[in-house]
Formats: C-alpha cells, sequence, structure tokens
DNA sequence: GAGTGGTCTAGACCACCAA
DNA sequence: TGGTGGTCTAGACCACTCA
C-alpha cells in the first residue's frame, strides 16, 4: 500500500521533537531540554537522543551551543540573518538595506498560488507589495503572499516596525518558522510597472525568482515573487 | 597566529582519508576499505572512524551502501547524474540532452580567469565554446576554461566521445573529481554572437550562470559561463 | 554464511559555560 | 562546581548483499 513504516528509534524521536516545535511546546530561541533528559523521556540512550537532535541541527532547526544547550532556531540571530536572501554585491562591499512598503492589501487566491499554498483557490490571503533599496538604491520590488488565515495581525504597521523582516515578523507574532524554501530562478524582461517601480526602462532584464517557504512539516506558508535589477549583484549559491 | 590545531580524532582521519583521494589511492567508483579495516589501520574505534566517513558522505565525496561499501562518488552514476545542472523545464517534462561542441582551443588565462583558478595571469588553457539543446531546441551557450597543465587530453574528439559530459572526462580521464562548486547568477541581454548561437533576438533576457568548480581540498579546476534561455525552463533551489 | 554498513547502548572523559 | 554539549570506546544486534 504506503511506505513501509519502519524506522529508526533516533528518526522516531526526531518526529517527536518536530512534533513538539510544531505544536509550540518550544517556540523560536528557546532551549529544549538537555540530551539526557530526552533520552529519559524517550526512554532511549543519550546517543540515540543525541542523533535525532544532529538530524535537525543540520537542517537548520535547532541550533547547538557547547556548555548551554540546544535551542530552536530563530531567524533573529546575527549569524543567519537573510539566511534566504543570496545576493551579493559584486565588489564584496558591505550595504544598507532599506524596505520600502508600498502596499499590503487582503485579496484572493489565484489557482496557481492556491496550488502552491496548498489553499481552496478563492480564499483570502494577504498580499504585500515592496521595493528592496540595496544602499539607497532600488534594487528588488518583491510581491509576497499569505494565506489569511494563519497570518492574522500581518499589516503595513507591523511590517514597518520590523522594518520589513518578514520572516521575524512571523516567528514574533505567530511562532510561524519557515525552515526552508525552494526557489525558481528565471532571467526575463522588466514590464512597465516594474520598469516603473525601479526606475528602468521596460524591457531591462531582470532576475525573477520565485520562492515558496515551508514550516515544520514541510507546510508552505509564503509565496514570493521577486524582481531583482543584477547589474551590481549576483546571486549566489554552493552546490555540492 | 592562526588558527588552534586541536581537531577531534574523526577530523584527522577524514584528512587522512580525503589526503588518499588527492593521492589517488582510491579513485573514483573504488570501494575503500571496510569501517572496520580503517579503524585498524589509524588506530582508532569503528565508529571513530564511521564518523569521519559520515561527514566525507554528506559531502557527497564518498557513498555508503548497505551490506557492499563505501564508495568513492564519481559522476557517472544514474542518481547524481547531471548533480550540478539546475535546469528544470517548466511542465515538468523529461527531455533528452544533447551537447554541440563549436570549438576547443588553446588559448591563455586572462587576469581575472587567472585568479579565480590560482593559476598565473597568461598561462596556458583550454577553451571550450559548446551549445546545449534541450529536446533539440539550443538552450544554453556554454564557455569553459581549464588550465591546460593539468587537463592534458581534453579535446574535441574526447568531448564527442562523452557526448559532452565534461566531469566524466575528467574523471576517467584524469582522475579529477569535481566536489563542489560555486555559482553566481544574473540575468543579462544577449549580445550579438550569444543571440546568433541561440538563434534569439539581441537583447534577449538570458540566465547567466557563472561557476568555479572545485576539486578535493578547495582547488579550483574549472571555470564556466554559461547563457540560458530561460523561457520554458528554471534554475531550481533548495534553501535550508 | 560471511562481510558490509546501520542502529543502539552504556559508560567514560573532555571542553565550554554560568553561577 | 555542576550542567551542557562533544568525543571516543567496546560491544551487541539488525539489515542488506553476494557467493
Amino acid at each position: 500500500m504506503s511506505t513501509p513504516v519502519f524506522q529508526p528509534l533516533y528518526r522516531q524521536i526526531k518526529a517527536l521533537l518536530t512534533q513538539g516545535l510544531i505544536s509550540g511546546e518550544w517556540g523560536p530561541g528557546d532551549a529544549i531540554p538537555s540530551e539526557m533528559e530526552l533520552a529519559a523521556r524517550f526512554g532511549v540512550s543519550q546517543g540515540t537522543a543525541r542523533k535525532a537532535i544532529d538530524e535537525l541541527a543540520a537542517e537548520n532547526i535547532l541550533m547547538r551551543r557547547q556548555g548551554k544547550g540546544t535551542f530552536v532556531a530563530t531567524h533573529s540571530e546575527n549569524v543567519v540573518k537573510l539566511r534566504f536572501l543570496r545576493l551579493v554585491s559584486v565588489d564584496g562591499s558591505k550595504e544598507t538595506l532599506y524596505n520600502k512598503l508600498l502596499s499590503c492589501e487582503r485579496a484572493t487566491a489565484s489557482a496557481s498560488i492556491a496550488r502552491m499554498l496548498e489553499i481552496k483557490s478563492g480564499s483570502a490571503v494577504i498580499e504585500i507589495k515592496r521595493l528592496l533599496l540595496f544602499s539607497n538604491k532600488p534594487l528588488i520590488l518583491d510581491r509576497i503572499i499569505l494565506p489569511a488565515n494563519a497570518f492574522k495581525g500581518v499589516n503595513a504597521e507591523r511590517i514597518e516596525q520590523f522594518n520589513g523582516s518578514m520572516y521575524r515578523i512571523y516567528e514574533s507574532l505567530l511562532g510561524i518558522r519557515m525552515v526552508r524554501a525552494e526557489e525558481r530562478l528565471a532571467a526575463i524582461g522588466a514590464d512597465t510597472e516594474t520598469a516603473e517601480a525601479l526606475n528602468l526602462k521596460p524591457g531591462t532584464p531582470l532576475l525573477s525568482i520565485e520562492r515558496v517557504s515551508y514550516t515544520y512539516g514541510d507546510k508552505p506558508m509564503e509565496w514570493r515573487l521577486g524582481l531583482c535589477l543584477t547589474d551590481d549583484h549576483h546571486y549566489m549559491n554552493h552546490l555540492e
């Protein structure tokens, strides 16, 4: 019928830990119990509990700190801030990043958006448009779509308050943490609306970045389309 | 002065294994000794040898096969073929891939290429130009540059013989295996030469993919620039 | 059945951190 | 000094492969 359910012990422990993260037993930034405590709670050896934590740490879902404990990862740490933003300047200079909100409105999900977010076509969504400025130069026109029922409380004031760091809003306001994302990249020519927003000529080549972000349990929660001017910036990727 | 040299045992074992890979003691596709043998050879427990192998397997440098042994990874397996090619068709269809060699000539390294390949500016290189056709449609114009001294024997006949699978050529002919790569993506407009090769109008937006590939020990060995038409294809990326 | 990797245990000691 | 994660060991048993 379906896949066999034999799972090594440490994977079952991992699933239990993930369940605790989904249920909110431990929120972003919290410490989870020590390896010994978890081993005792689940009736396994410390080594087995450790291996479950190992995998979650490798997926950037947990963070270990020697001597202190193991913590639920968060997008607010300096180390991992902008973890999903791969754009770097060609000359390697550091840059200030500024977020200019264009709009934040309620709308309904199109068929294609609904499919990607695994919600019903036509259901309520929040649609955000914004401009990202690197060192005061507008580089990215972003369009973000969120299922409205899960993201109550996301509005223009909140976005301003967090200076556009969406993932931190989701974490702080709603306890929703994005753990992975899938992106599709393509080169397109700027349409008139985009050209105006980015102060370009229509037809200018732009990097189109379409992203679906997932929370625990592979649940898609956010759809995003970024249109980027890549004259002085590159999208960096490491392949292994 | 520099970084402290205290390394856990298993990392030292890992370094020794990497050394064996660099020296060619085990070539692509070969089996390395079993965990017990390695443990005995290096005077550690099986668990420690295992942990060293674990890390190399996580980096796709070794491949474990339960019941059979541990093998040096290769680009010739079906599972990992085209591991570095992220382009997928929008509609998800399977495609035939054909390689059309345009030229394969000796040249000298420009300053920027030399810097990226960590060779002397002006030293001899091999420059390859080719067209990649997906389902008979030309989609990518590739320019590949290799340091000539390390890649003796790479020529037009060999490339035809391997149907353009460059990484398999490097492995089979020279025992050089690429273990990771760094890519920089940008959107550009097609210049006249590229437009002609891909049968497009000049200025058509193309995805520019610049790649440096590295072999064991983080040594850069290949530079590549691919210009891709992304009308029906996307570059897929998974972020964690 | 012999040999390989995969899991699990129990216990030891080390390195780091905070009070 | 006590608690945490990090390393290492020795031994057991399981799952898979192949002759």
